[in-house]
DNA sequence: CTCTTAAATGAATAATTATTCAGTTATGTT
DNA sequence: AACATAACTGAATAATTATTCATTTAAGAG
């Protein structure tokens, strides 16, 4: 008996996000993703159902990888304003590092692909941002502002940075990251 | 002789936005464009030679359309913070009444159908916004920060805002937008 | 009113792409 | 080593979709 070889999902997840840069989400086909993954058609069908299967799994595994990587080293037991820079510092990183993900991601928003199931479950997992938002409030650091309304502002100006850094070309310097930061913080706080 | 109908274009525009929103534009065909719009497959191939030159042109006029729109009622001989905020206004009530345009711009960038000429033109327009922001810095307001920075960080957190708003179901109500308003106008001010 | 011309139609065709499957290969098990 | 089993292959098929075209319709010119 021969196993499924686990590098190879690997292998089609890299040609998938790869191809989606390239192309977008309407220019990419399965023959196209099992080609650029070293493997025939067929084989792509042993991995995943369809490709709606293939799609939806692979955003979810995105999704949960970001927002894991979000809170790496974030101690809650040191003083917020420390933790809460960790946590930005991360989320830019990990946009910046994973860039073809995040062009992923927001592909699928408006596609035929994600359904249901996928969204609903992906949302929880932003849970621990909300809390996040939540200790600043009650540690009477930032504004009084709708804790959606505070989230949001602060993934917004990354989320927009990190795009334009890309398209851009010019990759951020410490100098912008840093003002970046200090926008970020000095609209939030009271 | 029988002349093209001003207002097919405009159905069809229609049509086209209003089919990427609920499938995206890989799940969007040539003939459901048509049927939506109320006109005959081949009468699509009468106004636009392909998908690609109709996407490209609707594109292109979303963009246009925008930018004007961010600079209604600016007077650059008022005070600035009274123009920032009506720029910063328009803009987010230009994303909220025209989502669907937005979504349709947003899922081009990665897509098979932008061409060169159409990303180079509609780069160009996005220049008052610069000069905007650049007042800002030399009447000595804002932050020292690169002005592309600061663009950035005021237009993240409308964009998020605005998608989250809309996604979430949650229509941004006056006390938000102060709330977005005033953190976006902390953070870049000196 | 008639004629001309271009728009409009939608079924037919041409491409393109998802998916299947009969045959092949490789790997664990005995 | 021989077997059983499941992965693997890629050409063939099934679907889907872009595009064309022979025909019809309608509006402006004379």
């Amino acid at each position: 008996m021969k196993l499924k070889d686990d590098r190879k999902t690997e292998q089609i997840f890299e040609a998938t996000l790869s191809l989606v840069n390239e192309k977008g989400l309407a220019g990419v086909t399965m023959s196209e993703i099992a080609r650029t993954a070293g493997i025939a058609t067929g084989t792509l069908y042993i991995y995943f159902k369809n490709k709606d299967e293939l799609i939806n799994t692979l955003f979810a595994e995105c999704r949960k990888a970001s927002i894991d990587s979000y809170f790496k080293n974030y101690d809650a037991s040191k003083p917020f304003k420390s933790g809460f820079a960790i946590v930005w510092m991360n989320i830019l990183q990990y946009r910046i590092q994973n860039f073809e993900k995040v062009v992923l991601m927001d592909q699928c928003y408006h596609s035929p692909f994600l359904n249901e199931c996928t969204i609903k479950m992906t949302k929880q997992w932003k849970q621990p941002l909300f809390k996040l938002i939540e200790r600043g409030k009650d540690e009477n650091v930032f504004k009084e502002a709708d804790t959606f309304a505070l989230l949001i502002f602060m993934i917004g100006s990354i989320h927009e940075g990190v795009k334009n850094a890309h398209y851009s070309q010019k990759p951020l310097t410490k100098a912008t990251i840093d003002a970046m930061f200090n926008m970020c913080w000095d609209g939030m706080k009271k």
